[in-house]
DNA sequence: ACTTCCTCCGTTTTGCGACA
DNA sequence: TGTCGCAAAACGGAGGAAGT
């Protein structure tokens, strides 16, 4: 017989958080913010959580939107090897993928996509582009080399913006059919005769980092997902990344150079 | 030293009855 | 019918015991 119970949860007329925090027994300190709210039960969390609907907040930039696309994996559920044979090898390391585009002036999120590992970059870019309000104007669309494909150069040109894509090495000009064919051939071109680098420095794409810093952001509120279930674990993303955008627009810092 | 297995226990999900 | 709260089940990580 082992000395382990089940942890016991005292729902019924939870007066505030305060109670609720107590009850639990389990945490040795507790907040007094001095507030009266009435909590919900975690099951009830829970199951909310599978059809919520998020809202990204946007604090709004200025001008025309010059937006940033990166994307990046994040660890789900069953890390270790140990349990994939425990289960039969059927397990495996379940990562997903988060898309967003960030407004280059704010640094805020303006659109976010989450998808299971297995689904590549580059067909994600319409999805983010189109959860950008149509009356909002894009000036500009900085994406790395994966996203180097027609589909992305149309669906930026669709929205009469200018694509900051890397071509490949080797890139060749392709027939100019479509207003992205076109744009991506300028960016082959443009990049042939300036060199590689030179295209980097020209075109401003070290902007890009910017959008890597705000993925560092995400995984600071924590490396993996608590929920099991894709609806629910592309809300957790959501949500994250809309107190991410509440942090934003409190204040970003300035940083210069010493002296 | 290393791997495998097991226990503990916090956290998430589900079953079910109550209630509007 | 849909949602809630409670209880229980399921899941997964930490860490230690046992085996090699």
């Amino acid at each position: 017989m082992s000395s382990w119970a089940p942890t016991k949860y005292k729902t019924t007329n939870w007066p505030s958080y305060n109670t609720a925090l107590k009850q639990r027994g389990s945490l040795s300190i507790w907040f007094d913010p001095g507030l009266n709210w009435a909590v919900p039960d975690f099951s009830t969390l829970c199951r909310r959580q599978r059809t919520l609907d998020v809202r990204l907040p946007y604090s709004g930039g200025t001008g025309p939107l010059n937006l940033l696309i990166d994307s990046t994996g994040m660890k789900a559920e069953g890390e270790g090897e140990w349990n994939a044979r425990k289960h039969g090898g059927s397990k495996r390391r379940i990562w997903r993928k988060i898309h967003i585009g960030i407004d280059e002036e704010t640094l805020e999120v303006r659109a976010v996509e989450v998808t299971s590992s297995n689904i590549g970059d580059a067909p994600m870019l319409p999805e983010l582009l189109n959860q950008i309000p149509p009356d909002q104007d894009i000036e500009m669309v900085t994406a790395d080399g994966a996203y180097n494909t027609r589909k992305c150069h149309d669906a930026i040109a669709a929205r009469n913006a200018h694509a900051v894509i890397p071509p490949r090495k080797n890139a060749k000009p392709c027939k100019p059919t479509s207003a992205g064919a076109i744009a991506r051939n300028e960016a082959v071109n443009a990049s042939r005769y300036l060199g590689r680098a030179l295209w980097r420095r020209w075109s401003g794409y070290h902007r890009r980092s910017r959008v890597e810093s705000k993925m560092n952001c995400i995984k600071l509120l924590g490396q993996s997902l608590m929920v099991r279930d894709f609806d629910r674990q592309a809300a957790e993303i959501q949500i994250r990344i809309a107190v991410l955008n509440r942090y934003t627009a409190l204040g970003i810092p300035i940083t210069k150079p010493a002296g």
